[in-house]
DNA sequence: CCTGTTAATGACCGCACGGTCAGTAAGGGC
DNA sequence: GCCCTTACTGACCGTGCGGTCATTAACAGG
């Protein structure tokens, strides 16, 4: 009788307090990037790390709480060590530009970065400390690292001294936008990225008129 | 004894089978909007309709059926008369781009061309077919007309020949990224819109050479 | 004024899922 | 090898909400 029972195979019980924490955190962090909040049952990121729901309670207040340090632990993760890129670095403007460009380039074509970004925008409303985090740790580091190029720029006269005001924050619309478009519009209709970043490259520095 | 329980308002029953499904789309719009599909109860819209939940399924088959309708009713009525602007226009290629741009940063700062962003980006994984329509409705005619702006730029001599390939495609980035700001930053730091459009057409116009 | 049709209602059902807790077993100390 | 601490389990509970349907009443036609 026992034995008959026993066709689900058998788990076995492990005590590893010391992982636990972060091996949920990483199950989370699938899932949520997969579904989003709402649509993600604690079973499963429970199933994913191998563990039963109850155990999750053990490290973590609630949902939330799990939430929160899975898109932390994100954001520490893909924090590119913005900044230092520019500090050494001694080609032209248009150079270091397309140097930064790719690399974040590489982030959307990758997927981390619009899954950030679909995760800021869906959640944000109900947690508004992630937005501010997110504000605080990637936006405004990333702007001044373009500020930084900028200034750089006007010194070595490559570009207008103009260039101050809003534009260090416009400089990269056009991969926040790929970003998004691979979110919305990725399978509808793909972009060829290495013409895209050209594009974006010479849009930027030359501009329009003639 | 049937007094006392009258204390709650007695709702009067209405007979109006035209008027209902606007209505119902109507305050699903509403309701969505603001918290979205999963958030958004049935009970809320027939509340805001001023109905009973029972009387929202003689219209719909379900709440999947309420939401698409009630998004594609507000694709309908934001659709601008896209390209009909470009064409009886007579000013610089600066103006044209400044009489679009301007109609559009109207439209972030009035919020719905963020609502149905954020829409379009916290519904598309479940509803594909929204995404289908917006690229189709909104999304490529838009593009169309600004690729339009473009040609006539050329043939008027006014911007640079070589402004053909993804140039029409990331002109409006800076407008995109400012209606994405207003979805995550709005309040934790504000853009001047006016100072925002003019470095926007300055810098798309332009460029960074000097 | 009566009556049949049907728009409208809201109590109810079932299910999914977040959260709990009494019980179980891993494994270290003696 | 025994026992005690505690990490771990999963059956269970409560709630919220999508969807149903027997009942009610608005209104038109006679």
């Amino acid at each position: 009788m026992q034995d008959m029972l026993n066709t689900q195979e058998t788990r076995v019980r492990h005590r590893r307090k010391e992982e636990r924490p972060a091996e949920i955190v990483a199950a989370g962090l699938a899932e949520f990037a997969e579904r989003g909040f709402e649509r993600t049952r604690l079973e499963d990121i429970a199933k994913r790390a191998g563990i039963a729901k109850g155990t999750i309670y053990l490290y973590f207040r609630n949902k939330e709480a799990v939430f929160e340090a899975a898109v932390e632990a994100h954001l520490e993760a893909t924090l590119a060590d913005v900044g230092a890129l520019s500090q050494s670095f001694d080609g032209t403007t248009e150079e270091l530009l397309r140097l930064i460009l790719s690399r974040f380039y590489g982030q959307i074509a990758e997927g981390s970065a619009s899954t950030i970004l679909r995760t800021m925008v869906t959640e944000g409303p109900r947690f508004p400390e992630l937005l501010k985090l997110y504000h605080e740790r990637v936006i405004t580091p990333a702007e001044a690292m373009m500020a930084g190029v900028l200034e750089r720029g006007v010194a070595r006269q490559e570009i207008s001294a103009e260039a101050v005001p809003h534009y260090h924050r416009m400089i990269a619309a056009p991969a926040i936008m790929l970003s998004l478009w691979q979110i919305l519009f990725a399978e509808i209709e793909p972009i060829d990225f290495d013409r895209y970043l050209d594009e974006h490259i010479a849009l930027v520095m030359g501009g329009l008129r003639r």
